[in-house]
DNA sequence: AAGTTATGACTACACCTGTAGTCACACTTA
DNA sequence: TAAGTGTGACTACAGGTGTAGTCATAACTT
């Protein structure tokens, strides 16, 4: 995927679903997010082919059906967090990670095993950049 | 500030105006958008409007004046940024750090001084947190 | 085969957002 | 003081968003 295109809050619980069971059919959609959500069937077929037109999902014909479709989804959960992640970052910090941190440190207090660990995932982002 | 109303990306313009000077004539803001973001007089005072309607900032007549008004922001960059960050981190990562960290380093490798730099942050955070 | 139900295509509609126009009038300037 | 200009109140309007209704029809049930 090249373009991630915008997608809304309504739109993201759709995905969710697709990211957690790709290829599934429509009927599946619509019982999950009536349970999780409480939508009208329409409600998440509006979202479904809203997310199919701006080509964040696909779809197929279920095999010897003639209405019946499958639904996928054409961004991975990996690419669209990294693409919002990076757009938040920026519109709020510029971009610098150090100042998110600090405010989000303010509220949130850690604990040794938190610190360690955050740490560690520094340490592993260094050595991974092998020059 | 107890609560912070939502705010758009075009009245977030808006407040950056206001928290760099607070307690603006609106003349100013508009002249200070007209020039960074090419805005029409009356696209500015629109969102300043919009901004006290839904308390976000607040005016005050000018001094000797019929009908010139102050602006200033009601909501701090920092409450705002808090509590902005705080729902982006809840919608995307359920509130965790760590993946949220996990993803950004994956674009972003770090050099020695910025990795020492945050875990210095994460060591502060520790020590502070006072038992 | 006839009735019932699930599905998809299309439509609806109110509210939000970005972006500005209109108009009346306070203020400035000649 | 008459004419022009900046300001605020109100209005506009297209496109996006949340949430669904309607309708035709494929598929299931009896």
């Amino acid at each position: 995927m090249t373009k991630i295109p915008p997608i809304t809050d309504a739109e993201l619980e759709v995905m969710r679903v697709l990211w957690a069971s790709p290829n599934c059919p429509s009927s599946e959609v619509v019982k999950q997010l009536a349970e999780q959500v409480g939508w009208s069937p329409n409600t998440t077929r509006t979202l479904l082919n809203r997310l199919v037109q701006k080509e964040a999902a696909g779809t197929t014909q279920e095999e010897g059906s003639k209405r019946n479709f499958l639904f996928y989804p054409l961004i991975s959960e990996q690419e669209y967090l990294k693409s919002e992640t990076k757009s938040f970052m920026k519109k709020l910090y510029g971009g610098a990670l150090k100042p998110m941190l600090a405010n989000f440190l303010q509220d949130k207090k850690l604990n040794e095993k938190e610190i360690d660990d955050l740490k560690a995932l520094f340490d592993e982002s260094r050595n991974n950049d092998e020059r």
